[in-house]
DNA sequence: CATTACCTGCAA
DNA sequence: TTGCAGGTAATG
């Protein structure tokens, strides 16, 4: 699932219903290869009688700030989810951590597919989570000029270039795909060969797309909830994610979207939207392979 | 840089 | 039965 905006959702629907309540206890964890660190000994007992003092996100990761300097680190990858639940709700064969808080109600990890991870980190761990994500795209300092910055002398391709989170924090295969296509630009382009015109249409693209998603509290595809179980409604709003299926047509030029595989990952554009070099595009150093 | 692994469910 | 899925780390 989530890439920023449903973590994003994540984070502010936790905040609002567990912040200033005590962990009590872990009432489930039957998938231990999810705790990444401590070891789950540790993690045993180091968890319970802590307090959430704050919820928040970096990158993709949902951080629950506890007392005595530890935060609970979640990533919910591909298919996992976080939310709160009443003492009474039972939690079925996917949930696979489930912790008490001191009014009785339950926060519940979901995960189908067993691929989210979960750390429990001291203020050093914490800094080198931080420090191994690019800028967020959506933070007052993440301007045009940072965005030219990361492109420049990059010769990899823009998409898999944005999927970098060491690059830039938060984007996943939906959300570049839906930038790439609102920029007009195609996800093959190499990234140093992008005209500051076209950085510039990336950069509104990233942000108007994120701004827009994270408004309609995430996208909902299969496993995605919100922290209060809802789906995301950004779903309805999707340019070109998964309009192939169906051979939808481009909303700008009516044009079938297509589907093409970009550095292993399914990607959709619109073919005339998105030329790889239209024009005077030409990306420096084509001719001149290093 | 590309491939494989990690898991499970679901649609083709 | 096969291939695909919102992510990332590990391996040739």
């Amino acid at each position: 699932m989530p890439e920023l905006p449903e973590v994003e959702t994540a984070a502010r629907d936790l905040a609002a219903q567990v912040i200033g309540r005590q962990i009590v206890a872990i009432e489930k964890l039957d998938w231990e290869r999810m705790i990444e660190t401590p070891t789950p000994a540790e993690f045993h007992a180091l968890l319970p009688g802590r307090q959430i003092v704050a919820v928040g996100r970096r990158a993709k990761w949902l951080l629950l700030t506890l007392d005595a300097g530890w935060t609970l680190a979640i990533h919910l990858r591909m298919s996992g989810s976080v939310s709160v639940h009443p003492p009474d709700m039972p939690a079925d064969v996917y949930t696979h951590l489930v912790l008490r808080l001191d009014d009785e109600r339950r926060i519940f990890f979901h995960d189908t597919r067993k691929f989210g991870r979960v750390r429990l980190l001291d203020a050093a761990g914490l800094v080198l989570l931080d420090q191994r994500h690019g800028p967020e795209p959506l933070s007052e300092t993440f301007t045009e000029e940072v965005l030219a910055a990361l492109l420049r002398g990059r010769r990899a391709q823009l998409k898999p270039l944005l999927l970098n989170q060491a690059v830039l924090a938060g984007l996943g295969n939906i959300y570049v795909d839906e930038s790439l296509w609102r920029a007009r630009l195609h996800p093959l382009r190499l990234a140093a060969s992008l005209t500051q015109r076209e950085i510039a249409a990336l950069y509104e693209a990233i942000r108007t797309v994120l701004t827009q998603a994270v408004q309609n509290k995430g996208s909902t595809l299969r496993d995605y909830r919100t922290g209060y179980g809802q789906s995301g409604e950004n779903q309805h709003y999707f340019m070109v994610y998964g309009k192939t299926n169906v051979g939808q047509p481009c909303s700008r030029c009516g044009t079938a979207i297509v589907r093409l595989v970009v550095g292993q990952r399914g990607t959709h554009i619109c073919p005339q939207c998105q030329q790889i070099y239209a024009g005077s595009t030409e990306p420096s150093g084509l001719d001149s392979p290093a």
